[in-house]
DNA sequence: GTTAGCACTTAGTAGGGTCGTC
DNA sequence: GACGACCCTACTAAGTGCTAAC
């Protein structure tokens, strides 16, 4: 079969709305919408743009009281309360089913923010937390939720038909003549601040960003966005240096957050682009950095060494960078920021020899555990690391991520810590496609390989999720299906005679339908912990994928969703079924 | 050389939308 | 049409890495 793009999206699954030419006529009006940049000359400069228009953030909806009826208590008594109180109360209320609430700092952190908002009378009378009660604001916010999803279709509808038109109107900006879709047009909302992890400000509250708070970024001669009547924006700026359309300082971290372009735009698609090719580049490079990392695993210079031996680490384990980090954040750790408690030495475990157990909290506090067998001179250097040394101390601690990234600028340019992940990743998706793929296989089962080989990545970045809630009951569903399928099967097949064609061709179906079960129910459950997303939208190049799915007859659309394949569009034209990373 | 600030990428999750099944 | 499962997307936190200022 041909690909070209037309038939490469033809199989698309989404519903038809309307039969054949309206969807024809839309699907022509979306390709000609196409910006092919990918088609045009890159500029070096550091220009990120010439001309740039758009209409400013969307603010978060005005604060609405409660019914009367619905109270705030202290110590079992309904008070009244301020608006700015009881909007800071809301926060509370509505996680009061979540985990956090459980937690102390969660709800000292909450307390004192709360107390803050107070007028000085409420301030008096509310002092201690545990007499607050926040359950009637929290069953008023369940029954709205609930009231929400039995709406009308009509009511639905009005819903949507707002929602698009706001898209319609924010949702979009004019970039050097192109029309382009924000990521996030819509400004972050007040609440409750959720760390991940062991957060030391998770509870704290997030304030309602005001037009003063909010700097523009847009072109000199473009119109500048109006803010809300009776407010001035705090800076209007024509930086084209930047990729930002507006950004304003978050009150917990004091962050800065921006509004910026969507993963579609040319902006984001560039640089997806430029560090696929960055991590090709090392492709032909990293023989010889492996060779010379492992030379200095013999250097004289302890810092040599260290630099080494964490190189090793972040090539073989696909470990990040490690970047130091403030007391007030979560304490997780990378490569580079890795304490002696983090790693175990065992001369030998389970069988193996030269074992490193590696258990630390990395990103977003989730746990990396991983028993290594390194070699025997990595063992001895990481033994030397940890010579009087105790807990707390840094591993490698002649080492820093910056001092990493410059060795590492000098032996490729553009190469820092973070590339390595890229290219181990994709390097992975590649080969284990290539062992796993079997050309005569039906498309299920090549799906089931595909998957097979997007979770060895999952797994070496160590991309994790929480079991789903309905994991049990679905996999209880699947046997279900599975075993009356086989029922079906046993039937059909003590009817069957060898003359009987109808029911043979039925025979067949039932047992494609079986094997299309079972392929469901082995990835189902082999996925059960891992995300697949994070590496597909963020580690894996494209095109190899594209490649594969070209090679082999797989509707692209099968991999990638929507969203996905707009994300990707630069790489479904790149990439032809002999694109190898 | 160190640190802080800035810009941008990477990350998991909540919850609403969609689809298949009865 | 109702219901439940699951998929998708928006959201926003938490990383990386660069640069400028001290």
């Amino acid at each position: 079969m041909l690909y070209n793009r037309k038939n490469f999206f033809c199989q698309e699954p989404e519903p038809a709305v309307s039969p054949g030419k309206r969807q024809k006529a839309k699907a022509k009006v979306e390709e000609e919408e196409v910006w092919r940049w990918w088609e045009e000359e890159k500029r070096a400069d550091g220009v990120k743009w010439s001309t740039l228009e758009h209409k400013g953030p969307v603010f978060a909806p005005r604060y609405e009281r409660v019914p009367r009826n619905v109270r705030f208590y202290y110590d079992g008594k309904p008070l009244e309360l301020s608006e700015e109180t009881e909007e800071a109360a809301t926060f509370y209320a509505k996680m009061l089913n979540h985990d956090y609430c459980t937690k102390e700092v969660f709800n000292n952190n909450f307390f004192k923010d709360f107390r803050k908002s107070m007028t000085p009378r409420e301030r008096e009378i509310i002092k201690d937390f545990r007499k607050c009660n926040f359950q009637e604001m929290f069953n008023y916010f369940q029954a709205e939720s609930e009231k929400r999803k039995a709406a009308s279709k009509e009511e639905k509808l009005i819903k949507k038909n707002e929602n698009e038109a706001l898209m319609k109107e924010f949702g979009f900006c004019m970039i050097d003549g192109h029309k382009e879709k924000i990521g996030n047009f819509r400004l972050e909302p007040p609440g409750l601040f959720r760390g991940r992890g062991e957060h030391p400000k998770m509870g704290m509250i997030k304030r309602r960003i005001q037009a003063s708070d909010v700097s523009i970024n847009c072109g000199k001669d473009s119109k500048v966005p109006s803010p809300p009547p009776g407010s001035r924006w705090k800076e209007v700026r024509h930086d084209n240096t930047v990729t930002w359309l507006a950004s304003w300082i978050e009150n917990v971290q004091g962050q800065v957050k921006y509004i910026m372009l969507n993963p579609s735009s040319k902006l984001k698609g560039e640089k997806d682009h430029i560090k696929y090719e960055t991590a090709r580049r090392l492709d032909k490079v990293i023989d010889k950095i492996r060779a010379t990392y492992r030379d200095e695993w013999k250097s004289k210079e302890m810092r040599v060494r260290q630099r080494a031996v964490a190189l090793y680490f972040i090539d073989k384990l696909a470990l990040r960078a490690g970047n130091e980090k403030d007391e007030d954040q979560a304490d997780t750790v990378g490569c580079c920021s890795l304490r002696v408690e983090h790693v175990q030495l065992h001369k030998e475990l389970n069988g193996k020899e030269n074992v490193v157990v590696f258990d630390f909290p990395g990103k977003d506090s989730i746990r990396y555990y991983n028993e290594v067998e390194v070699e025997k001179r990595v063992f001895k250097n990481l033994e030397l690391f940890m010579e009087h040394k105790k807990e707390g101390d840094d591993l490698f601690d002649r080492l820093k991520t910056q001092v990493l990234n410059e060795h590492l600028k000098e032996l490729m340019e553009g190469l820092t810590a973070k590339v390595f992940r890229t290219y181990n990743a994709s390097k992975t998706l590649q080969s284990q496609l290539d062992l796993l793929t079997d050309p005569s296989a039906t498309v299920p089962e090549k799906l089931l390989a595909y998957n097979r080989a997007n979770r060895a990545v999952a797994i070496l970045c160590n991309h994790q999720r929480s079991v789903p809630k309905s994991h049990e009951k679905s996999m209880e569903n699947l046997k279900e299906k599975i075993k009356a399928k086989r029922e079906a099967i046993e039937k059909c097949e003590s009817e069957y005679h060898s003359r009987d064609e109808k029911k043979g061709k039925q025979l067949e179906r039932l047992r494609d339908q079986l094997k299309k079960l079972e392929l469901q129910e082995t990835d189902r459950d082999e996925n059960k912990t891992i995300a697949l997303g994070t590496s597909k939208l963020n580690y894996l190049d494209p095109r190899i994928s594209v490649a594969w799915c070209k090679k082999h007859d797989v509707p692209i659309e099968k991999i990638f969703n929507k969203t996905q394949r707009t994300k990707f569009l630069w790489a479904v034209h790149m990439a032809d079924e002999n694109y190898r990373f």
